[in-house]
Formats: structure tokens, sequence, C-alpha cells
DNA sequence: TTGTAAGCGTTATCAC
DNA sequence: GTGATAACGCTTACAA
């Protein structure tokens, strides 16, 4: 509750002063520098946002959010959530300019960002895995931009922060929630989007680990579905035939709808599928008792915090406090899936 | 992004002319007001929250929390995240007071209100269900305070806001994901904290109807524990002598630990455990394999949901868009409990 | 019934 | 180097 008026009469010096120290603008004696950062950290000066948010309205600040998301309904909600914050933030003053694509196209990923950069101060991105993206968010850091990458991470650039979910723990949830309401024997399909995805590899990867000490289990293939899904269907009949005695489908990401329609087709409903992702498609699956759960891996959480980590930042001048924000994956099952 | 300077100069008046009928405070010719309003509304007049909380500070509001969190871990996830919401909303100039009571007693319920409410313009409260209470509330925003009930509702209260989980949802998705985990035939037992706890009901309500279409499903008792572990573990070794063939045991509220204590005690292991909430002992015996799974009714989201209510009515004046806040129940296993 | 002015906390500009 | 001052949007007390 103390405030820079405070500091600054009982420093004997004037406001603008405690400013410059307090924002390292330089231009002060460093023994009043001294005094004025001492008595802020002994009366643990904490700045009022609503004061830096109204004098930041001046600048007005604009944000680019450019995701992957054409086709992918997991960003659906996601996109629902930040569009909602960005009017809450509109009246700061916060401006938004909306980017989509479709696919993983790392040329043309970069040819948008060329296209917003000079448009805006913060960019939203759920970055395409390659170095010249990596060198593109990289360029943008250097030139004073405020990087947040969302769903999908490039640890080796200089992204400021990062929103997404636990991958490793997703496919260790869906892995030993299979355990727990399947028969003893587990002979399983794996469906994931691409091989080239990080994250997708991940929840393999927890998959596996957790079946690793099961007493019967046989992983029967792993087939690639590009998060489409008619591509899941073919895949999923194709696992089915080539291996009957098949009693559990994990489907790693998008898909889970082609992968249910599929074992209706063969009239193998005994197959227990878990699938990622609460979207309406998989939803209907779940209530035709197609699919038995879904993880969830809270996209408007990840949608909410990345804009507040934005309007942090560009209103406020606070940075991140940390450097990733993980979202827990989540079981749903009928029960408890529905709005 | 309109404010309320450039709606006073397009309608030829002064700020305080728009200020007074924006915030319907009167005085103002009629002809006048319905060109403002109308100005407003073309223009999509949207306040400014950072201007308001600015003024705002001029007020000091101050929040009492009260809650019968004593002895019930339950609430601990949940005041932390009030505890970290006051801190950040205290450089707002938003005060909160907190007091903390053990169990259910009305009367004393209603006199820490009495204590507290000439000291606060809002409170969060964790009502009993009693017509005191409920009288006391009523008293409460008569005289203008504004109030969020959390986690126990008084319907018939005039309370502004409700904060809280759905119990009924809770009591079917436990029940559906027993129904999963368990082999076919299904003898439970219940564990519950108070038949006069509506909640609890509830729960088991939700409970039951999923049972319903359960093709061998036994009740073979419901036992009240009070919420206090050593009468759940004495509750559930009665279960288990009087009814050697349970294989579950359901506990609506608090209570896991001692369930789990109490089948490791008479080597029965096999029983399935499923209850409610991710307080550290409940993880403990979820590690050890006691407890299968727990459902998480997301009390950092109930305590921030609830202080950020308060802080949007009592510094930025803005009313709830719900008359309650429900949350989700979330099913947590071993592989996605930990922090 | 209406306008004016001061103030909330922070930032930025400008003059000294 | 430093201090005074205006501005951001809103509320309120007071003057007209």
């Amino acid at each position: 509750m103390v405030t820079i008026k405070q500091i600054a009469e009982l420093c004997g010096v004037s406001r603008g002063t405690v400013d410059r120290v307090l924002n390292k603008r330089g231009n002060v004696k460093p023994e009043k520098e001294k005094l004025i950062v001492e008595m802020a950290k002994k009366l643990n000066y904490r700045p009022n946002p609503a004061g830096k948010a109204l004098a930041a309205r001046k600048k007005h600040p604009v944000v680019g959010v450019l995701i992957a998301s054409e086709g992918v309904h997991f960003f659906d909600d996601m996109l629902t959530t930040m569009h909602h914050a960005a009017e809450r933030f509109s009246s700061y003053g916060m401006e938004v300019i909306w980017r989509s694509m479709k696919g993983f196209d790392a040329a043309e990923q970069c040819r948008i960002i060329d296209e917003l950069k000079d448009k805006i101060s913060g960019l939203i991105i759920n970055p395409v895995n390659d170095q010249q993206v990596i060198d593109k968010i990289n360029e943008c850091v250097d030139n004073g931009m405020f990087v947040v990458t969302i769903n999908n991470d490039v640890e080796s650039s200089r992204r400021h922060c990062y929103v997404g979910s636990d991958y490793l723990q997703g496919g260790r949830t869906a892995g030993a929630l299979l355990k727990m309401i399947c028969p003893t024997t587990l002979k399983a399909g794996v469906l994931l989007g691409s091989l080239n995805m990080l994250g997708h590899n991940q929840r393999l990867e927890g998959f596996q680990e957790v079946m690793h000490n099961h007493p019967d289990f046989t992983l029967l293939g792993v087939a690639e579905t590009a998060d489409d899904d008619l591509q899941a269907y073919e895949a999923a009949r194709s696992l089915i035939a080539d291996n009957p005695e098949i009693n559990a489908i994990f489907v790693v990401s998008s898909g889970g709808y082609g992968a249910a329609r599929a074992i209706q087709a063969v009239g193998r409903e005994d197959i227990t599928i878990v699938a990622f992702d609460t979207i309406p498609s998989t939803i209907d699956m779940m209530k035709k008792g197609l699919i038995k759960a879904a993880l969830y891996q809270h996209p408007h959480q990840q949608g909410r915090r990345a804009m507040q980590l934005m309007f942090d930042y560009l209103v406020n001048g606070s940075l991140p406090e940390k450097n990733a924000y993980i979202m827990r994956n989540e079981i749903r099952i009928l029960e408890n899936v529905a709005d």
C-alpha cells in the first residue's frame, strides 16, 4: 500500500526521481539511488497495477496471436477463452491481431510472423518445431518483442514463457487409466498425430513407461493420423484387421472420433478407447459409449494464462513468475464431461 | 476504448453529468439522460477498470472471510489461494479479515458475523445450513454488504453469489468410475460426513443414481464420519466386519485416510476405495495403492473465483455475471495427482 | 440540474 | 541529475 509519492517524501526527493530508480532509467546520483532502493524494499513497495495500467494506455500495446488451429478442434476452446480475455483487456487499451494457419509449414509460419512483426509488441504462438521458426522467434525477442509459446514449446529458443500441458504425465495417466478399466490382458494399439511432434512422442513414452510393469501388455502397433479423423479411421481399421486380439486403442491426440467410428464399423465395440481432448465429436462418442474416457489438457486455462501473461507484461510491466506454466491432465468420463 | 470524457464531449455535457447518468445517481434532465444513455450504448462504452480501481482506493474496502475450516484439510488449498489473491488485491487497496471456526455451530457462526459486520463491506462465507444463519446473511445483505457463499450454498438466502462444486455430478462421477474399475459384482459401503449436509446427500444421490442400472450392485451400508478420520476408520472396520463380501468403499467427503488405514489393518487391500479431495493424507494413500482414485472439486478455483467476485464488485463496481459458479469434479489417480 | 476541480498511482516530458 | 507538471479514466465534493 506504500506509493511512489510516499517514498519520495520519505527520501526527500521527487516522484520522478523515485520512478527513475525503480524503473532503472538511470540518471540518478548513486547515493540517492541506494537510499530509494532501500526505502522501497524496507516498506515492501509494490507498484499499483491500476496506476500502471492507466499510464500504459498511452502506449496502445498490440498483441499478435498465431495458432495453427485450422481444422484442429482442440484449439476451439482455447481461442474462445483468448477472445474473451482480449475483450476484457481491450478496455485497458490492449489490442489483439488474430492469425491462424493450417498444418505445420515452418516457412508459412515465418511469413506470417514477418507480416505481423512491425505491428505488434507481443506474440502468442503455437510454434512449429523447426530451426527456421526458432531463429525467427529469437529475432523477434531481440527486437524487444515479448513472446509466449503455447501448447508446443521450442525450448531452444529465447521465448519468454511457455504455456502448455504435461505431455509425459498425459501419457502416464492415460496408460494407468487403461490398466484400471481394462481386463488383465491388455493388447493395445496406438494412434498418434505425428512422430515428428515432440508432445505426441512424450505421451507415448509416458504410456509405455506405465505399461512396463503390467503383467500382460502388448503394444500391437503405432500408426500416424496427422490429427485427421479419416486417417484415424483407416488406421484403426487396419490395426483391428491386422490384430484381431486387440482390446484397447489409445488415441494420443486428435482422431478419437475416427477411431470410434472404426470400432463401430467393424462391430468391435468391446475395444476400449481412451482419447485426448474433450472436443464435441469426442463427447458424442463418449455418449455412445464408444470412447470410455478422454484426457483434458485445460485449453481454457492455457488460453487465459497466455493472455494474462501478455497483459501483465505489456500493461503492468511485470514479467512471468515462471519460465513455463504446465497444465495438469484431467480424466473425463461421460458423467463429468458435459458443461 | 471510448471514455466518459469522449461521451461528454459528443453529448455536449460535462464528465460529471455523464458519470451521474451511467451510475444512476439521478439529478439529470431526462432528455440529456436519454441522449447520454444512447450514446454510451452506441459507442459500446465499457468503463476502464483501471480508472475505477484507482478512484476506489479512497474507499478502502474491507472483506471478511469466514470458513469453518479448522480440522478440515480440504480448505487448505482454497485458503492458500485466497491468501494469495488477497495479497494481489491489497495493492489496489482491498483488505481482508480472516476468521475460521471449527464445526457447524450456527450460533457461533452468527456471533462471528456480528463481530465482523460493521468492519466489512463484503463477506465470503461457508455457511452453516441453518435458519439463524440465513437470517443473518439476509440482514447483512439488507445493510448493503456483498455476500458470496462458498463450497456450501444456502439457496433460500439473498446472498449475491455462490461458488462451489457440483455435488450431484461428483456422486455420479465417482459411481461411474467405480463401475469402470471394479469387478462386475459391486458390493459397496459408503462413508459420509453427515446426513445433515446437503452436499453429502447429493453426492450419495448421484452415486446411487448411476448404480441403478448396474447389473449387480449392492449398497451394503452408509455410515457417518463427521469428516473425522478416526470415525471413518472405525466405521470402515465395522462395515467390513459386518459385510465380509464388501469390495468397494465410497468416501463421500473427508475420511479417505481413515478408510484406507482400516482396509490395511484388516488386510483387505482388495477393497477398492474412491474418495473425495486430494489432500496430502489421501495422496499418501494413493501412493500406497490403498485409494485408487480421488475426486477433485477445484478448491483453488473456488477460492480464486470468490475473491475475484469480491474484488470486481467492491473495487470495479461490477456485479457477478452468474448467480452461481459451479466447479467440475475431476478424477485424479496416482499418475496425475502430484504437483 | 449541471459544471469544475481535485485526487487515486504511475509514467513521460520538459525545464532547470 | 533533478523536480515540477500534465496526462491516463473515473469518482466525488462542492460550487454555480
